[in-house]
This record gives C-alpha cells, sequence and structure tokens, in this order.
DNA sequence: CCGATATAGTATCAGATGAAACGATATGGA
DNA sequence: TCCATATCGTTTCATCTGATACTATATCGG
C-alpha cells in the first residue's frame, strides 16, 4: 500500500515550485516595472492581439474577469493602454497598448525572456520541452484544455 | 530573437497549470472534509511526524508560519488535533492527531492518492518522475531547495 | 548572572482574489 | 417586435494571504 508522504506528493510539489517561481516573477516586475502579475499579462497578451476585448482575455489566459477588469483599468489609469468602444458591441472594449504601452513591452517582453532563462536556462532543453508538455498534458486531463490554439 | 508569447511562457504555464490542480484539490478537501489545504497540509505532515512543532513544519513545508497558526488554532478547535506544550521550549506546541484526527486521517490518506492517481494517473509513469525531477530541480534553482531530507 | 538578540507563535493590517449581484447591451425564439 | 435569456464589464463582499508588529520565552556573549 503506498502511503501518503506530503514531500512526494505531487499536488503539493507542483504548488509549492509554482509559488517560488511566482514569486521571484512578481518581485521582478514590481521592482522594475511596476506591473502586477495579472497587469503584465495583460500587457502581453494585448501586445500579441490587438484590439484584444477582456472577454477574449478571459478566455484566453484563464484569468477570472474581475482580475482582468482591475488590471486593464490600472493600465488605463497609468496610459499604458487605451479602451476603444467596440465597433460591434457596446459592452466591450477593444484595448489596445498606447505608445508609452508599445515603450513598455519593448522593455518588458526581452526581460520576461532573460527572467526565463534564469530560471529554466538551467535545465536541459529536452528536459524544459518534456516539463511544459506534461504541463499541457495536465491541463487537459483538468479540462482546463488550451484556448483555441493561435490562428496565423 | 525568440519573441515573447504568453502561451508558451513557462513560468505562466507553471502557475496555470497548478492553479487548476491547487483548485480541484481544493474542491475536494473542501467538501469531503470541510478542511482548506493549509489544515489539510497539517494534517497529513503531523501523521507522518507526531509531536511535531509549527516551525518545523514552516521549514519542512516552506508554508509561511502565520498560515500555520490559523490552521492549528482552526484544528484544536475542531478537536482533531492536540497541542502539548513542548517539555524543552515553553514557547512551542507539540503537535500531535487526537483519536479523533487520526480517524479523519485514514480517510483522507488514501483520498489523497487516489486523487492524485485521477489528476497524474494518466501520465507515463517515467513522464511523472520526470515531471516530480524537474519540479525538484527548479527548487534548487531557486532556492527553495529541499528541507533537510527525512531522517529514517 | 545579566542584558542583547533571536525565535515560537499570535494578532493586526493591507492587498489580492474570486463568487455573486448588478447595469447595460446582445441575441434568439415566439 | 417583444420578451427571455445570455454576455460584457464593474462593483461589492467575503475570504485568503503574507508582511509587520507584538508577547513570551530562549540563547548567547560578556
Amino acid at each position: 500500500m503506498a502511503t501518503l508522504r506530503l514531500n512526494d506528493f505531487v499536488p503539493y510539489r507542483l504548488s509549492y515550485t509554482s509559488n517560488l517561481v511566482s514569486e521571484a516573477i512578481a518581485r521582478t516586475y514590481e521592482s522594475l516595472f511596476g506591473l502586477t502579475i495579472p497587469e503584465w499579462r495583460l500587457v502581453v497578451v494585448i501586445a500579441e492581439h490587438d484590439g484584444i476585448t477582456q472577454a477574449a482575455i478571459c478566455t484566453r489566459t484563464g484569468m477570472d474577469k474581475v482580475t482582468v477588469s482591475r488590471a486593464a483599468i490600472a493600465l488605463t489609469a497609468r496610459g499604458l493602454i487605451a479602451r476603444a468602444p467596440s465597433p460591434t458591441d457596446r459592452r466591450s472594449h477593444d484595448l489596445a497598448l498606447t505608445g508609452e504601452g508599445r515603450a513598455l513591452y519593448a522593455q518588458v517582453a526581452p526581460k520576461a525572456l532573460e527572467l526565463e532563462k534564469q530560471i529554466f536556462g538551467g535545465l536541459d532543453e529536452e528536459e524544459l520541452r518534456a516539463f511544459v508538455a506534461t504541463l499541457r498534458r495536465i491541463d487537459g486531463i483538468l479540462g482546463g484544455g488550451s484556448p483555441p490554439p493561435d490562428r496565423h
């Protein structure tokens, strides 16, 4: 009979490591750019998908709509994004980076990649690929399956 | 030049999956046993290490001492653990499961293993081993290196 | 032994989080 | 067209979380 040992319990290990990583990331974004993680995510997603709506960000990223709303409000207040009334749906706003937002993104993106490398660069490339693949497989099992793959 | 895509950003993927798993686990523990995740962890750690102190739980699990304190208070109030004044240090309490606590643990432990299997059992055994090994390697990189390994 | 410093645990406070309720707009069916 | 229902985004509220401050006790250097 397999016994339960917290240190070997996979959900615990996953949560533990994820927290370590999130804390490291959050500290960096906060100190360098004054961005929370949700705000940072919005900047990145909006940079990738100009004119995206908040609802689309939710489905794409799995973030809660309240979190997205707050981040959008904060970024707008800081002049980093602009919200244009959607021409097709007056409940929605189309979000886009302002010039200032793009300038920030130009700093944020390389820094993020650098940070990712600092944390995960120590891993064998194949190991890292397998790791991410497993994460996605777990998502699938839990029904958090990928949002619609990017259409190019 | 590698570009930044949120969906491929490893810290994001890790956080995303970890949240999915944590939510699934939390729902189960709450509905089956009325336990929060910190409370559940305490039950398991105390079952493993009878007479452990709160401080030791903190170093062992990386949980915050405030979180541990609250969980310990809640579990004591529910009669699941008993706190004996430590004979060697009057600031500390030695925590132990009560009879009721052990009875709960007897239900909790198999359920936890079952849940782990439901989530991760779909993975190839070798894949899962590699996954956990990578998690631990990341811990090491971030300085969250393993707490002192169990002494048998 | 005494005082300075460190540690165990708790209480308090501030920020983050998400569920639920809400107003506004869209949409689909009678 | 009109009503019922669904969706977008915000607000509100209740909860969780950890930083900080605090009390009591321990430990260490002199």
